[in-house]
DNA sequence: TCTGGGGTCCTAGGACCC
DNA sequence: TCTGGGGTCCTAGGACCC
């Protein structure tokens, strides 16, 4: 049976997350910001139309954001990692089976409803998206994932489809693939939009009708598939149980720039923390970790260094990876350096169950294991942070620190912010 | 003054082996 | 002086995604 994929897709969803606590935004123009409230990551339509550019620092478009009173927020990942595990429940709920492809998108296998009317179920999934959540997504329904994006796309940009797309088997396919540029198709990025404009391709459907040899050579095995996918031949299917992770990172910019060690080791060491409670929570075990630092990269002179220690048996025990991470962070200091960002990298990962211990290893892993389990249980149940680490630093007011000047509520997730009706 | 964070996959080339 | 062929594994770098 040929597949049939539907994706899901929040329309700007950490814009739509603010306004469904926040109903007065409606209409507005609204963005949220990255860390630092550095760039503008998420914009409202109203945002787009007046100009405001996908990643646009903030202070280059102050002037823009005052003369059109736009909102802007802080983001606020407690509240937009809480939304969408809410809408991906309903999607399960409303589907054969899922993957969770982002943190605001899903492919859904509705392969079986062929006979349905698609453009229906789509329209029944935004309407129940909508009502459970308060977040409104789009539909694009095709034979590939790679079709299924573009359908979403036009679906959301064109008023007349109203939110919903289906392509499949469609006359209207060649149509759709033509108003496509070549940069909006999933896995085309700037530099080879560059390489095959010059060839004269400018259009999806101009790619979809290349040779797959001459794509091959231009793009590798990538690029013969993404034609083929076009041509509507599935080559990805849909993946309901995503591995586990191969790498682990966890890296800031700081507010201000830190020259000091211990100020750096304080913030790394929280970047260890926090890297080894992700590793734990997919049970695995780390046998390589990096540690870097690195100056302004927006300056004339960058600086980046880096150190790597090889764990001479697999681990993700906190203690443990924060002493390698002070080895590590003594080779990669240097004084008179102004940092801006240092960050932590585990790879090398296994499965913490089949970790084999080494012959001369003297730690008591036993012990151990029972103290990180009992550490992540309380930070669960009581919230993140309640018990942590004093090498990460106990105050929260050092200059280098991530600030938020404009976050909004864990509305939520933390019972001291729960939105009162009154 | 002020510019995010976290991932994946593929390929080419070197080291090494028989 | 002459200097094969084929395979695996690893790594660094490039390109992409959200």
């Amino acid at each position: 049976m040929k597949p049939i994929f539907a994706l899901v897709d929040c329309n700007n969803f950490y814009v739509s997350c603010e306004r469904v606590f926040n109903p007065k935004l409606a209409g507005k123009p609204v963005i949220v910001l990255s860390n630092n409230d550095g760039c503008a990551v998420a914009r409202s339509e109203e945002a787009k139309a007046i100009g405001i550019k996908m990643g646009a620092p903030a202070f280059k478009i102050r002037s823009l954001l005052d003369a059109h009173s736009v909102h802007a927020f802080s983001s606020n990942y407690a509240l937009y990692g809480d939304m969408s595990r809410r809408v991906m429940q309903t999607l399960t709920d409303m589907a054969p089976s899922i993957e969770i492809y982002s943190i605001d998108e899903a492919f859904l296998d509705v392969s079986g409803m062929r006979h349905e009317n698609l453009t229906a179920y789509g329209q029944h999934i935004r309407k129940t998206v909508k009502q459970w959540t308060g977040i409104p997504v789009s539909v694009g329904i095709a034979r590939t994932k790679t079709l299924a994006k573009i359908a979403n796309r036009i679906a959301k940009k064109s008023i007349r489809e109203n939110g919903v797309l289906d392509l499949t088997d469609s006359p209207f396919l060649e149509e759709a693939l033509k108003r496509i540029d070549l940069e909006d198709v999933w896995g085309i990025g700037r530099k080879y939009a560059h390489r095959l404009k010059k060839y004269g391709i400018h259009t999806a459907l101009s790619l979809a009708k290349l040779d797959d040899r001459w794509i091959q050579k231009l793009m590798g095995v990538n690029g013969a598939r993404i034609v083929k996918e076009l041509q509507g031949i599935s080559c990805y299917g849909l993946d309901d149980s995503p591995p586990p992770k191969k790498g682990i990172g966890v890296s800031r910019t700081f507010y201000a720039e830190i020259d000091k060690f211990d100020d750096l080791k304080t913030a790394v060491s929280g970047y260890v923390c926090r890297a080894a409670e992700k590793l734990r929570a997919q049970k695995s075990a780390a046998n390589v970790m990096m540690i870097f630092a690195a100056t302004n990269r927006f300056k004339a002179h960058y600086d980046f260094h880096i150190a790597t220690a090889a764990l001479p048996v697999p681990t993700s025990d906190t203690t443990e990876m924060l002493r390698y991470a002070d080895q590590c962070l003594r080779q990669v200091y240097k004084e008179d350096i102004r940092y801006k960002k240092a960050g932590v990298f585990l790879s090398a990962l296994v499965s913490a169950e089949r970790v084999q211990a080494g012959l001369f290893d003297k730690t008591d892993r036993p012990r151990s294991k029972c103290l990180m389990e009992t550490l992540d249980r309380i930070n669960e149940k009581m919230g993140a942070g309640t018990v942590r680490y004093a090498a990460a630093g106990l105050a929260s007011n050092e200059t280098w620190r991530t600030i938020s000047r404009q976050r909004s509520p864990a509305y939520t997730t933390d019972w001291d912010q729960i939105p009162m009706v009154a």
